[in-house]
RNA sequence: GGAGAGGUGGGUGAGUGGUUAAUACCAGCAGACUGUAAAUCUGCCGCUUCGGCUACGUAGGUUCGAAUCCUACCCUCUCCA
């Protein structure tokens, strides 16, 4: 029992509260234990895995888990931390978004414990007496003291009705499960709460709220997510989320490793003092890199991807593999330019210019001098945009 | 319904008739440096067949010349009712 709640506290941010947790475990039922995504950005990436992480300990205890796409929900858009109102999203890329989600969830989640669900299930079946009567449960007021809304009502900022509709709709979606359990991020604090007090008022048992905290992204300092593009994908290429990983600033790194790592706090401790003992902070982000590589991959592509980027990084060396394109060309020569923006290497013509004026494009590791080369037909080389962009093209 | 403010390049945001492809900051990209794709520094940062072309909500108009003035329309916001 203790281990239970120990595991369940790390991480978390708050628990809501901690007694009725412990009541609830006590009961020894399984329980069901909910958390709800937004189906906007359906791509998961290390900022969801905070609160997957969190939902796994729970099915480690036995627990069942529901994965709730929140389609309904979707269409009003959650408030939470914006201070204007969000555009709605029609249903038709809803439901494309849910799918992809679905793919990827369980590289976390055990298959046997998640149900994964769809809140317009009993949402649409609500109708607007439903709705009438769940609106009547909760007053404006109360609606009113949650900060982004209050914020926003005395900054004279518009607040649509319907935004009103999120965390009760959320809260009614605990009902409808009769949910134990649910997470969120801290951001999600507000609507966590309405659905305790909603169960209360539908004569159910009120479920315990926990939330997690929120994962900074790439740039270190916003929170991450998919329109910033500051984000790491769990699905993205073991190279492209190693390199994503070792571009983060060496402060940003223990932020990570606290949320995102396995490892246990005297470890992490331990990495630090090495640091401080003059150890290269870059070998210390190696460790992070790795273990998050290896989870979303196969056990040891980590080690690989040290070695690819120890390689061509310090040594300047060219990737192991390099992916083979061929070109067809009318004439018997092209413009450089040309032929790396038909490769998609580059997006426009000037930006090749621009970039072989500051010397960043190579072919076979020699700088490109001249902004007219013609490339020949017949040849095979290998072509470098940047630091990071390979690419042999066959003319 | 009435009064007013505003819509500028990926974002924030200057600019109110002419060296303005448009200040500044952020993001982005490249280079240097580094044991990191950290940090720091420097440069770039609309497109182009390098002749030009297209850009400041949309459509017209005034002018030798407009992001800047006028008209209409669309959108956002505020105040009053």
């Amino acid at each position: 029992m203790k281990e239970a709640l120990k595991l369940i506290k790390r991480g978390s941010d708050e628990i809501l509260t901690e007694s009725d947790l412990k009541k609830k475990l006590e009961s020894g039922k399984q329980l069901v234990v909910k958390a709800g995504f937004d189906p906007t950005a359906p791509d998961l990436h290390l900022g969801h895995t905070v609160l997957l992480n969190k939902l796994r300990h729970f099915q480690d205890l036995g627990h069942k888990v529901i994965f709730l796409i929140g389609d309904f929900t979707g269409r009003i858009g959650d408030p939470s931390g914006t201070n204007k109102t969000r555009p709605t999203l029609d249903a038709k890329d809803l439901v494309q978004n849910a799918k992809t989600y679905e793919k990827q969830v369980f590289k976390i989640l055990k298959k046997d414990l998640t149900d994964v669900r769809f809140n317009s299930e009993w949402c649409e079946k609500l109708g607007a007496d439903g709705l009438i009567e769940l609106a009547s449960k909760y007053n404006v007021a109360r609606m009113l003291e949650r900060d982004d809304f209050n914020k926003r009502f005395y900054s004279n900022k518009s607040i649509a009705i319907h935004e009103f509709l999120y965390p009760l709709v959320q809260g009614y979606d605990s009902v409808a499960l009769e949910a134990d359990v649910e997470c969120g991020g801290t951001d999600q604090k507000f609507n966590l709460l309405v659905g305790r007090e909603l169960q209360r008022d539908y004569d159910q048992e009120p479920q315990v709220v926990i939330t997690v905290p929120i994962l900074e992204g790439l740039d270190g300092a916003k929170k991450m997510s998919k329109s910033l593009n500051n984000f790491v994908g769990i699905d993205e290429e073991p190279n492209e989320m190693f390199g994503k990983i070792m571009s983060i600033s060496d402060d940003l790194m223990w932020r990570w490793f606290e949320l995102l790592s396995f490892i246990s706090e005297v470890e992490i401790n331990d990495l630090k003092k090495q640091m401080e003992h003059g150890k290269n902070p870059r070998d210390i982000k190696f460790v992070l890199a790795e273990e998050l590589v290896d989870r979303f991959h196969e056990d040891g592509d980590g080690e690989k991807c040290r070695e690819a980027f120890l390689n061509r990084f310090q040594k300047g060396n060219m990737p192991d593999k390099i992916e083979l394109t061929e070109v067809k060309i009318e004439k018997d020569t092209i413009l450089l330019v040309n032929l790396l923006k038909d490769t998609n290497m580059i997006t426009s013509i000037s930006e090749g210019n621009r970039l072989i004026k500051q010397g960043g494009i190579k072919i076979n590791s020699k700088k490109v001098e001249d902004s007219k080369l013609e490339i020949s037909k017949g040849t095979e080389d290998i072509y470098q945009v940047g630091k990071r962009k390979f690419l042999k093209i066959k003319v």
